[in-house]
RNA sequence: CGGGCUGUGGCUCAGCUUGGUAGAGCGCUGCGUUCGGGACGCAGAGGCCGUGGGUUCAAAUCCCACCAGCCCGACCA
C-alpha cells in the first residue's frame, strides 16, 4: 500500500506536466513550416555527378523543359515549381494550423504523433526521423532502424528479427566479403552450433572472457507435466554451450585434421550465428544472437600466422572503406581490450556521428594458446612435434549498425550503393487511371534497361514500387529506407523521354533525359559512394584531436551537461606510457578507452597523457560502443 | 547481478487518487476527392485492461503474489 501511493502521485504529476500549456503548445503545433525558397526542390540547380560531369542541366533559367513547356499555363507552373510554401496559406492548411486543443494521449514524442518542429527549429523542414540526431542520438538510431524497415525486436529478449531490407544489406556484405575471403585463399565450412562444456574450459583466458554470457543447453526433450505445461526432460550427461564463438570446437576439429606440416596451413571461414547473453541489447549493435563470419586458420610458423592476422584486418579495412564507405583506423588493441585467449588483437575502429568509436572488425593472433588447449600438433620439417599457430577473425551484423550510425541522417537510412539491396528505385507516378498502364510499362522497360547494367561487377539492383499509395508517401518511404537513387517517372515524362532523379545523399531532384540517365547510372552510384566516404572522413577528421596535456584530455571528454550529456569528444590522439594502470584510471574517470594503437602511427617521443612517463607513439582514445 | 520504473486495441498512451457501459491519436479496412515532398473527408474493424488469487452486489481501478519489459550502473562484436 505504502508502495503504490507515491506511484500514483508521480503519475499525476506526469499528467499535469503533460498538460502544461507551454509543452502542449510545442507538441500540438501543427503548422507546416514555410520552407525558405532556397530549400525548395525543383528550383535548385543540381548536379548529379561531381565536377561538372556529364549530367545534363536545365537551360539558363533553371527550369526543366517540362516546366518551361507548361509555362504557358501559369497555374500549373506555380504548382510544378514546388511552391509548397504556399500550402501553409491554403484554406485547408489554415484550418489545420489552428491549435487542436487538448487531446488525450498526444503528449508524447513517440509513435505516429511525431512533432513537426523540434524546439528552436521554427521554419526548418521537418525531418522524417524524430528525434533528430543532436536531440537524442540513441533514440534517433532506434527510430532509423524502425522507419527504414531494417529490423525489429522480437518476443525473445535481446534477439532481433532482421527484415528483408535489412537482411538484404547483410546479404550484400556477405557476398562481397565472401569473395574477398576466397580471393585470399579461404574456403567456407560449417561447424556445430553446440560446444561441449568441457571444450570451453580448455583455454583459461577464453573461459574468463565468455563464461558469463553463455547460453547452456541441459536437456533434449520436453514432457507434458500434470499442470498441462511442457517441462524439459532428458538431462544431458554433459551440458552443451551455444557457441559464443567457435575457437574451441574448431580447434578440436583441426587437431584431428593436422598431422604434419604438409597439412598446413588450414584456411577456413564459416558464416554462422552466435549467442552471447548480453545485458543490454541494441538492434544490430549488440544482440543476444547475431550473425557473423569467423575465419579460423592454423599455420606452421608464428610469422605466417602473424601475416595472416594482419592480412585479414587489412581486408576488413579495405572492405569498410571501399564497400561500406567507412573510414576506419586499423591498429592493435591494448592488452586489456584483447580478445580472450589472444596474443594480439587487431581492430578496425570507426567513428560514428555521436563521435564515439565502434569496433567494426577484429583479427586475432592466437599464438599457440588454442593449439595447446586443443592439441593441434604436427610433425615439423625437422621431424619434431610442434604446436600450430592459429588466428581467428570476424565481422558481424554490427557492421550494419555502424553503417547506420555513420551515414544515416534525420530523414532515415542512407545506404552506400555498394551494399544496397536495390540501387535504383523507380517510383511510377500515376495520377490518372488512363495513364497508369503506360507509366507502369515505361517503368518496367526502364527497369530492364538498368538491370542490364553493372555496378562493380554485379547487375544493378532495380526495384519498381507499384504500390497504389500516394506519391509523396511512396517517395518518403524510400528516402527513409535509404535507397541510393530514386527515379520518379510520370505521364509527362513519357511524352518527353525524361525522368526525375533524386540522390539520397543530396536534397532535391533533377530531370534528365532517360538515355542520359541510363548512361550515367553507374557513375552516379559511384559518386554517391565516394561522397558518403568523403563526408564520413571529414566528420572523423573534424573530431580527431592531437592532445598532449592532461587537462585538455579531460576537458575533451567531459560533457558540458553531465546530467544529459550532449554529443561531445571524439578521437584523441595522445601519448600513452603503456601501463595498464593509466589506461584503467582513464577508463574509470572518463569512460574512455584506448581504441587502438594505429599501425601507421609515427614513432615520436612524448609523454603519457595520464602519468607523464615517456612514450614512443600515440594511441587513439575514445568513448566507445 | 544491484537500484529505479512500467504493463490498457498493431504502435504511443489517457482512464486508476474517488470501484459502476473501455477511451484518444497514429496505424489498419472500405468509399470518395487527391497523387511529381510526407494529403483530406466520411464510414468501419480491432481490447476477457500482463497472469493468478483476494476484497466487494460490482474491479482496468483497492489488496497480495507472480511474470514480463524498460531505464540507470558492472560486462561486451
Amino acid at each position: 500500500m505504502a508502495l503504490r501511493q507515491p506511484r500514483r502521485d508521480e503519475r499525476r504529476l506526469q499528467s499535469i506536466h503533460r498538460l502544461h500549456p507551454a509543452i502542449e503548445g510545442r507538441i500540438h503545433r501543427r503548422q507546416r513550416p514555410v520552407r525558405p525558397p532556397e530549400d525548395r526542390l525543383v528550383q535548385r540547380p543540381l548536379r548529379l555527378l561531381p565536377g561538372g560531369g556529364p549530367a545534363r542541366h536545365h537551360a539558363a533559367d533553371g527550369l526543366h523543359p517540362l516546366l518551361r513547356r507548361r509555362g504557358k499555363r501559369p497555374v500549373r507552373v506555380r504548382k510544378c515549381r514546388g511552391d509548397r510554401g504556399s500550402r501553409a496559406r491554403h484554406p485547408r492548411r489554415l484550418r489545420r494550423a489552428q491549435p487542436r486543443g487538448l487531446r488525450p494521449g498526444a503528449g508524447t514524442f513517440r509513435g505516429g504523433e511525431s512533432p513537426r518542429l523540434a524546439p528552436g527549429t521554427r521554419g526548418r523542414m521537418k525531418s522524417a526521423v524524430s528525434p533528430r540526431r543532436e536531440e537524442d542520438f540513441p533514440e534517433w538510431y532506434q527510430q532509423v532502424v524502425k522507419v527504414a524497415d531494417l529490423a525489429e525486436n522480437s518476443d525473445v529478449r535481446g534477439c532481433m528479427v532482421i527484415k528483408p531490407w535489412g537482411y538484404g544489406l547483410w546479404e550484400c556484405i556477405q557476398r562481397q566479403l565472401d569473395f574477398l575471403f576466397k580471393e585470399t585463399g579461404h574456403k567456407n565450412a560449417y561447424f556445430p552450433l553446440f560446444i561441449p562444456l568441457s571444450y570451453m574450459e580448455k583455454e583459461a583466458g577464453h573461459v574468463e572472457g565468455f563464461a558469463k554470457e553463455c547460453a547452456v543447453v541441459t536437456h533434449h526433450r520436453l514432457e507434458a507435466g500434470d499442470d498441462g505445461k511442457l517441462h524439459p526432460a532428458g538431462e544431458l550427461s554433459e551440458p552443451l554451450v551455444v557457441r559464443p564463438t567457435s575457437e574451441t570446437i574448431i580447434g578440436a576439429t583441426y587437431a584431428k585434421w593436422v598431422q604434419s606440416y604438409r597439412d598446413l596451413p588450414i584456411l577456413i571461414n564459416q558464416w554462422a550465428n552466435v549467442v552471447r547473453w548480453e545485458m543490454r541489447p541494441r538492434l544490430f549493435l549488440r544482440t543476444t544472437e547475431f550473425l557473423w563470419q569467423e575465419g579460423h586458420t592454423a599455420h606452421e610458423t608464428e610469422q605466417e600466422a602473424l601475416e595472416e592476422t594482419e592480412r585479414m584486418i587489412r581486408v576488413y579495412e579495405a572492405f569498410a572503406r571501399d564497400h561500406l564507405a567507412l573510414p576506419v583506423i586499423a591498429g592493435e588493441k591494448s592488452e586489456s581490450e584483447r580478445f580472450p585467449g589472444a596474443v594480439k588483437t587487431f581492430t578496425i575502429e570507426a567513428m560514428v556521428q555521436d563521435r564515439k568509436a565502434i569496433q567494426a572488425g577484429t583479427s586475432h593472433f592466437l599464438g599457440q594458446n588454442f593449439s595447446r588447449a586443443s592439441g593441434i600438433r604436427f610433425l615439423s620439417r625437422q621431424g619434431a612435434q610442434e604446436l600450430a599457430w592459429t588466428t581467428s577473425w570476424g565481422v558481424s551484423t554490427r557492421l550494419i549498425g555502424t553503417v547506420i550510425m555513420t551515414h544515416a541522417d534525420d530523414d532515415g537510412m542512407i545506404i552506400p550503393p555498394r551494399i544496397a539491396p536495390a540501387h535504383v528505385v523507380i517510383l511510377p507516378i500515376c495520377p490518372k487511371p488512363e495513364t497508369r498502364d503506360a507509366v507502369l510499362a515505361a517503368a518496367e522497360a526502364l527497369r530492364k534497361r538498368l538491370a542490364a547494367l553493372a555496378f562493380h561487377g554485379a547487375p544493378l539492383g532495380v526495384e519498381v514500387d507499384r504500390r497504389d499509395i500516394g506519391g509523396g508517401v511512396k517517395n518518403w518511404d524510400w528516402i527513409k529506407k535509404g535507397a541510393p537513387v530514386r527515379i520518379e517517372l510520370g505521364p509527362r515524362d513519357l511524352e518527353n523521354g525524361t525522368l526525375a532523379v533524386s540522390r539520397r545523399d543530396r536534397a532535391g531532384k533533377e530531370f534528365l533525359q532517360t538515355d542520359a540517365f541510363v548512361e550515367q547510372a553507374p557513375a552516379i552510384l559511384q559518386s554517391i559512394q565516394d561522397a558518403l566516404y568523403a563526408k564520413a572522413l571529414a566528420w572523423r577528421d573534424e573530431h580527431t584531436r592531437v592532445i598532449d596535456s592532461r587537462e585538455d584530455f579531460r576537458a575533451f571528454f567531459t560533457p558540458g551537461n553531465p546530467a544529459k550529456p550532449e554529443i561531445h569528444g571524439g578521437f584523441a590522439k595522445t601519448h600513452w606510457c603503456g601501463a595498464r594502470a593509466c589506461e584503467e584510471r582513464i577508463k574509470n574517470d572518463l569512460k574512455v578507452t584506448i581504441r587502438c594503437i594505429p599501425f601507421d602511427a609515427v614513432q615520436e617521443a612524448g609523454r603519457c597523457v595520464e602519468c607523464g612517463e615517456p612514450s614512443g607513439r600515440r594511441v587513439i582514445f575514445a568513448k566507445s560502443y
